[in-house]
DNA sequence: TTCCAGGGGTAGA
DNA sequence: TCTACCCATGGA
């Protein structure tokens, strides 16, 4: 095993990025509640296979990640690892426009104080994709037991789970075969045509990265995607950094139901009348009023 | 049996 | 833009 440290940037905050919402549970991520230890398993650029698990390091202002499946790290791998932990806990996301809008609203001072606002997001834009639409129309533990069988066809580590499978993997397979194994319902030819897009060339998610994209073109791609409707398209667009769809979900519904408007049900256009003061960061603040109502990070929601 | 879940596609108005 | 109806799956 090789213990690496990893400097972050001076307003990162472990736990609430690490729990940010439901991906710390899905494999190949899994989450240790009594140890707070994020575990993953990739298979590198060179075709090793490892499994690192971060903890928070407070007295050196970063990271351990303690890498196992290979006797020596080279330069280049643990490189590549760094590269993948700064990603997965947005390292490089600015969310100081947000924290001055939350000063002005008492509601939401407590977002800064704790230090959150970065999603934990998966290496590949495919991945987070994938696993945003097998949450569509289904419940938390379904999801969970879809991605599960999903991984089932990345590549095994040794000592036990997955990686996560590339679009090539998936679109060699046909739909039912796929189905057959995930038991994703009428999502399963969505998420293959999905990996039969981006492995094919006629899709390329990880173009969407780039900040001077506007969110428009992002937008236009992503409904082109069969499963991907409002809900998914926020969701996906919010690990992305970009805030400006609500992507409301029935957690969403349920949470402005019962915490902001006084157990009145609210559609969908009032609900983002509500939002509107916060501009491009109003998908944030919705998804920050949801953390708070704790529906999605504790453990009881996270394991259901 | 029916309903519904971190909804979405399609057809028709 | 909106509504009605359909869509696999599995737990309640």
């Amino acid at each position: 095993m090789t213990v690496l440290r990893v400097a972050a940037p001076p307003d990162f905050r472990y736990l609430p990025t690490v729990t940010s919402h439901g991906w710390c549970v899905l494999p190949p991520f899994s989450y240790d509640e009594a140890t707070t230890a994020l575990t993953r398993l990739e298979s590198l650029s060179n075709g090793t296979v490892v499994r690192f698990t971060i903890l928070s390091d407070e007295a050196a202002d970063g990271l351990r990640v303690a890498v196992e499946g290979v006797d020596k790290l080279t330069d280049a791998q643990a490189g590549e690892i760094r590269r993948i932990v700064a990603r997965c806990l947005s390292f490089d996301h600015d969310l100081s426009a947000f924290y001055a809008l939350t000063r002005e609203r008492p509601d939401y001072v407590w977002i800064e104080r704790v230090g959150a606002g970065r999603m934990l997001v998966s290496p590949t834009v495919w991945e987070d994709l994938a696993k945003t639409l097998l949450t569509t129309n289904t419940t938390w533990r379904q999801t969970k037991g879809m991605v599960q069988r999903l991984v089932e066809l990345g590549i095994p580590y040794a000592q036990g789970g997955y990686t996560f499978p590339t679009p090539a993997t998936i679109a060699a397979l046909t739909p039912e075969a796929l189905n057959a194994q995930v038991r994703a319902g009428y999502r399963g030819a969505y998420l293959h045509q999905l990996a039969l897009d981006i492995s094919e060339g006629r899709l390329d998610p990880e173009s969407w990265r780039d900040t001077a994209l506007p969110v428009k073109d992002v937008m236009r791609e992503m409904k082109a995607i069969k499963g991907f409707g409002p809900y998914a398209i926020g969701a996906a667009l919010r690990l992305l950094a970009r805030f400006d769809e609500l992507g409301l979900d029935s957690v969403c519904r349920t949470m402005f139901k019962t915490t902001i408007n006084q157990g009145h049900a609210a559609t969908d256009r009032e609900i983002a009348a509500y939002y509107e003061p916060f501009g491009a960061w109003r998908g944030l603040a919705v998804w920050m009023d949801v953390l708070r109502d704790d529906d999605v990070t504790e453990t009881d929601a996270l394991n259901c």
